[in-house]
DNA sequence: TAAACTTGTGCAATCGATTGCGAGTTGGCG
DNA sequence: CGCCAACTCGCAATCGATTGCACAAGTTTA
């Protein structure tokens, strides 16, 4: 049924030891052995379909060169620019993506990272950090190789690599004073994600400095839902902020659909305002003014990190920031007047 | 530095051959084991901090419990879904995905799969099919498992799970119609892959039953800008269509864009109708009517087969159509009578 | 009581590629 | 002519788990 054609097969159809074989097939290697002869048993390995076995070499040289990449959610549509990013640049230096959904639940997570240390991946990029997270701070003690990706791990020394939070929420608050808003609601994430956490914590501290009054409304999750409900409830109630500043972009996107339920227009009557700019941030009604987080980058980066942790086996720089912009687009005005 | 316990240490601090602690540690055969023997081993095994590798496994069982999935890009929002649904499967059953996004570059593609193959996956999933595919027909010929997600590789016999395209554009076409549309435009998708090949030949097919006029508008590739540019072209000059159904969101959300630039009003002017049901379709303005395709079933039984085949080694029958369905949003409305 | 099983465990080969070591050949140089 | 270096290449051990076969001890049956 499959390709059964080893080593030892070409060989013996080049008339050679497989030794011979393995190191004409080898770039690393292929300089000790005779021009002639690596020619041959090139053509000799093409015309038999060799295809070499990852599974055997593994096992000798103790390295899969592949990564696991574990992330909570893929339909979080943050998650496809950051896995793509991560594999485009592994993939061009010869390592393989392993991919495990969490479906954020932490017994699924501790599976799928047994799942991948069984399959013995050269090292991890985690996008589920927590600030009490269980398992990475036991990776950490055993010596896996990990990068954190967007979230942070709590006090574990693991590299990260993150937007830039605090810049990009000056930047946001920075755009709505412009605007004349002089009171905002944040809805916060969980606490105990690193990038919510910092984002409410610096919206307050910029608040302050500007003399904005700022409402942090906790929200339990990022679902879009969540983002709705949380809206809803200030909106039955009476109200005076102008603008919401919402720590990710579905929880914006909650807000934009509460708004419209309850006949206001946004930015007419509020005016909203994301972080991350998703993919499609721009389509939404109105278009989402949003904080831009390279998250490809951010994978490529998360990636470029790793890769230099495997091979030359030195530690990282702490925490990677890379600088994040505001995109302002339909869903933030002037601050209405009542 | 990394987890270097091995049966033979597990053995040897339990006081018994590492066959028996293979066996006591696999659910297959623990059955032959000793219960208290069982127990112990369990117990050493796990204050050892035992990880079973699976690299020296796969290569004595010559099976890896992995599973290719290859896919052009994770960018295009109908494929992250598809990936979660094959994720969550193939979890579930042991299998692990090693992910390849080809970038849509044929090249980038032979050489994802030639490392998918060195790592000896089980098995395929290929979303990246097209009816003049080079590589396909030469997996088969070689034995290799596949199974066919979304888009056929022309009369390679894989089996290929996708969406009821000609139900969806029959549905979609009948709305038209009940809405008064009498002259639409099809914004076509590439010649060569099957689910946009199929979806022109049908919407022309279900036009002329409903005496309906339908102009096949071929569009280079399935990119948002592809969409834009060819309903510019269109409405540069004298136009007289009341409506344009899309091959896919993505040109849909090109439509939308042109007709917004064109001064124009969507449905006003312009019915929009998409195909796909991407994410956050709902969240366009005007909100998308599409064709739902269940994306994450897709994935989910394109895993379910790869699984039954890899495990009884029969053949599945050939294509899997899943039904879909038409959501009606803001984006169709009456014909317009100019 | 001996023969025939049953149960539990050990032995050793095996999967396919890699690599340190060493041997054989060739050629150059004193 | 002899010795040494440079090239090539083969030998065999190794990575860690699995599994057919054999063997030993205990149990049942004739």
């Amino acid at each position: 049924m499959r390709n059964e054609v080893t080593l030892e097969d070409v060989a013996k159809a080049a008339g050679v030891h497989k030794a011979t074989v393995s190191r004409a097939l080898n770039p690393e290697t292929q300089s000790v052995v005779n021009e002639q002869t690596v020619r041959r048993i090139v053509r000799v390995a093409e015309s038999l379909g060799y295809v070499r076995n990852m599974t055997a070499r593994s096992l000798r040289v103790q390295s899969t060169m592949t990564v696991g990449v574990v992330i909570p959610d893929l339909t979080n549509p943050i998650f496809p620019p950051m896995v793509r990013g991560i594999e485009n640049y592994l993939a061009k230096h010869g390592y393989t993506v392993l991919l495990a959904d969490t479906d954020e639940s932490e017994d699924e997570e501790k599976e799928a990272i047994r799942s991948l240390a069984e399959r013995r991946v050269d090292g991890f990029i985690v996008a589920t950090g927590a600030d009490n997270h269980e398992t990475i701070p036991r990776m950490f003690d055993q010596g896996i190789a990990v990068v954190l990706a967007n979230r942070g791990a709590g006090a574990v020394p693991y590299p990260l690599v993150t937007g830039d939070d605090e810049d990009g929420m000056r930047q946001a608050v920075e755009h709505l004073h412009r605007l004349g808003h002089r009171h905002i609601v944040h809805l916060a994430g969980p606490e105990n994600f690193s990038t919510t956490r910092i984002r409410a914590r610096e919206i307050v501290r910029v608040c302050g400095d500007l003399g904005i009054t700022c409402d942090v409304v906790p929200v339990e999750n990022l679902r879009v839902d969540a983002g709705t409900s949380a809206v809803d409830r200030l909106l039955d109630q009476p109200w005076s902020f102008t603008a919401i500043q919402a720590s990710t972009d579905l929880l914006a996107l909650g807000a934009l659909r509460s708004i419209r339920a309850h006949g206001l227009s946004c930015p007419g009557d509020i005016s909203v305002i994301g972080f991350n700019d998703m993919p499609f941030a721009a389509e939404f009604s109105p278009g989402l003014t949003s904080v831009k987080v390279p998250l490809d980058e951010i994978g490529a980066e998360a990636a470029r990190l790793l890769v230099t942790r495997l091979q030359e086996g030195k530690n990282s720089p702490r925490v990677v920031t890379l600088p994040v912009r505001l995109i302002v687009r339909q869903s933030t005005g002037p601050a209405s007047s009542r």
